[in-house]
DNA sequence: TATTGTTATACTCTATAACTATA
DNA sequence: TATAGTTATAGAGTATAACAATA
């Protein structure tokens, strides 16, 4: 059983990884080769990303804006997975950057619907590609074939996670823990 | 191209994701899916270990301890890609439950061997014995046979992406990006 | 009174540097 | 002088709470 490394919370990311699988009698090691990717995917595509201010989180929010229409910034942190205190911050970086702007909401004169700029949707375009490439190199070990079975799997897994109740499954598949 | 949510550095684990790939009119979404997978099996393995100090990362040194030949601290440290400030808090705590010693290295009496204790032995049984569930139920949504298949493919992916240099090949994947 | 967005504060976790003891 | 381990400090990033404007 391998376990990714440093799971927990990287606050500056430690992405570092066991460089070896912690030696696993039993063949398989899933959480370790998990780990391995997507720590690779999320370094490879940070660098990709440095062209957005707030990185990752940054493009989606840029990506959010391009590409579905206007939301409030309640709406987009909802969305994205984020508190909406750091939206605000990540707003005004990008802002800045004049790839978005903030509108006032004509239905709610509290809220703010958030649209990008010319240069926003150029910016993207860009990201895109620089993404496209990291997904394409990272998949690079395996022949094309083996590349699209992977890429199904993927997302059929993701699909069933994604779906399910999180803290339910969570507390099912760890019975014996008082906590849940 | 989707991108796993909040990628870079969360510092408490701000393990959110978007409950949906951003419309990604191209097909298919490989960060997104990966980040989804990956999160679902953090999540889940985090409240799994939620036994031993240090979450994770406890575990890690603790399945170290047991399985390979006792090794000093900073060696743990550089096997396991923490840094060896970490690891003293790490081993303080695993110390403190009982699950792991420090012992005087006879070669190099600066150095300490981390050794287990028997408490660590049987503690470590468990904890397998619940990622076990972990990666199983994350799996369950694949039909056996294809279990074993992205199993094979994500393993392979993890061998040859960890083989490789890694800040070589995020630049080569990124030509265009000055900071390489 | 509740909600959107902003700001200020506190907390968590990591990395940096300084320190002790050995080599 | 360099290294193993410890400790203290500062830094990056998040969440919490208080605030202003509007509903």
């Amino acid at each position: 059983m391998g376990l990714m490394a440093a799971v927990p919370a990287p606050p500056s990311p430690s992405m570092a990884a066991p460089s070896a699988p912690p030696s696993d009698p039993l063949g398989d090691d899933l959480g370790w080769a998990l780990g391995v990717l997507f720590r690779a995917y999320a370094k490879s595509s940070h660098a990709a990303l440095s062209n957005v201010p707030g990185g990752p989180r940054g493009y989606q929010v840029l990506a959010t804006a391009v590409r579905e229409t206007p939301r409030t910034q309640l709406a987009l942190a909802h969305q994205l997975g984020v508190d909406r205190t750091v939206m605000t911050y990540l707003l005004d970086d990008l802002e800045k950057a004049g790839l978005v702007t903030r509108q006032p909401d004509p239905a709610d004169r509290r809220a703010r619907r958030i649209v990008a700029t010319d240069r926003g949707r150029e910016r993207l375009r860009e990201l895109d590609a620089r993404l496209g490439e990291v997904e394409a190199h990272l998949l690079a070990g395996l022949p094309d074939a083996e590349q699209s079975t992977f890429r199904a799997l993927l997302q059929r897994l993701a699909g069933h996670v994604n779906t399910a109740d999180p803290m339910t499954d969570t507390c099912q598949a760890v019975a014996e823990i008082d906590a849940c």
